[in-house]
DNA sequence: AGATACATGTAATACGTTACATGATTTT
DNA sequence: AAAATCATGTAACGTATTACATGTATCT
């Protein structure tokens, strides 16, 4: 099984959802680590459906325009199907980072080329990690006792591991430009 | 143009290399950020060849039972290519981490059956951060005065946002256990 | 006036993974 | 005796992306 299928089942084991739910919630809570669209999300919510892990909870007609707004729900077998896949030892994913492999063919171009790229990246960054922060802050406020059996609890570890990932970007872009620059002005001049 | 075929012309830039080659190095260098395999390398490095971006430079005939070593340059093309490519503005992307999956639905099971698997890959990853830090102490030790337009200047910085991700995750999973474990303490005794 | 939100879904294409095939030499 | 190394490549399958299709109400 795909871990797509696993990423349906994980927002589902917490609350029933509509697809369209799964989607906004995939790209704004697990976003730094997942995405969906909607080829994946449709055809693998039927097949969830018909391997009885997930079922229909409710048709919600709409304003009629509107497509029907189908809630899912999971099974007692979807849920144990998660608790068997989580604690299976897994391996370290790859990252996949285009902006590192230009970064690795960078020493190609001009400096002056480069330190706008990075300082986009470093912003890009910076948004992301005040919005995580933000957001951990609010699960904090919201409830400052979290234990393990919580959801929140797993919420708020994955969002931590978002904040770390995004101040290491951020730190890594100052740092490179910062280097740029010297390098630059060392190498003579250009006036 | 896919990255897979950007990857396979940035180690080019650098030296002409065979398929074999570029296969070692980019699950060694650009290690944490892109992998390859052969259904994606050979057919590639073909079309990549009939664009006149690389082109043949040598073939080795080796000890006849083995294929014969084809060694890769880029062209003047591909170079100009790989240039552009690298200063054009590209979005964040995303990580895609099972791992991090898992531990979203973490809260589904038992805290004394999370822990080895963060243990685990707290493990994993210190690995890859000592070998990462040893190579940027071998590097720099090589060449302690690295400019912007040197090959190794770009690899560096490569490899330092490699140690900065390996060892954000490495803390991150001190840090969890660390909170699972006290807890686990306060859930309840179990003896 | 045009974009965004809501809500489902499909078609076509591109990209990625696992396993297989050859085959002697060297290391464990 | 078994596994890894070198070195090319293909077959089959599974996963992911982009764009399209429907259709109104509301926000900018």
């Amino acid at each position: 099984m795909s871990s797509i299928q696993y990423a349906l089942l994980s927002l589902l084991a917490r609350e029933p959802l509509s697809g369209y739910d799964m989607k906004q919630q995939m790209n704004n809570r697990i976003g730094p680590f997942w995405n969906i669209n909607n080829n994946q999300l449709y055809p693998t919510l039927a097949k969830l459906e018909a391997e009885g892990l997930v079922e229909l909870q409710s048709y919600e007609q709409q304003e009629s325009y509107r497509p029907a707004r189908k809630v899912y729900a999971i099974t007692e077998a979807g849920k144990e199907h998660v608790q068997k896949w989580v604690i299976k030892p897994s391996e370290m994913s790859t990252v996949k980072d285009e902006f590192m492999l230009k970064v690795y063919s960078s020493w190609l171009v001009d400096p002056e080329s480069v330190i706008p790229l990075l300082e986009d990246h470093q912003r890009q960054h910076e948004e992301r990690l005040a919005a995580y922060t933000a957001k951990v802050a609010e699960f904090r406020e919201q409830n400052p006792d979290l234990s393990s059996e919580m959801p929140l609890f797993s919420t708020v570890a994955v969002v931590e591991m978002g904040i770390a990932y995004e101040r290491s970007y951020t730190d890594w872009c100052k740092q490179l430009i910062a280097r740029l620059k010297t390098s630059h002005g060392s190498g003579g001049p250009t006036t």
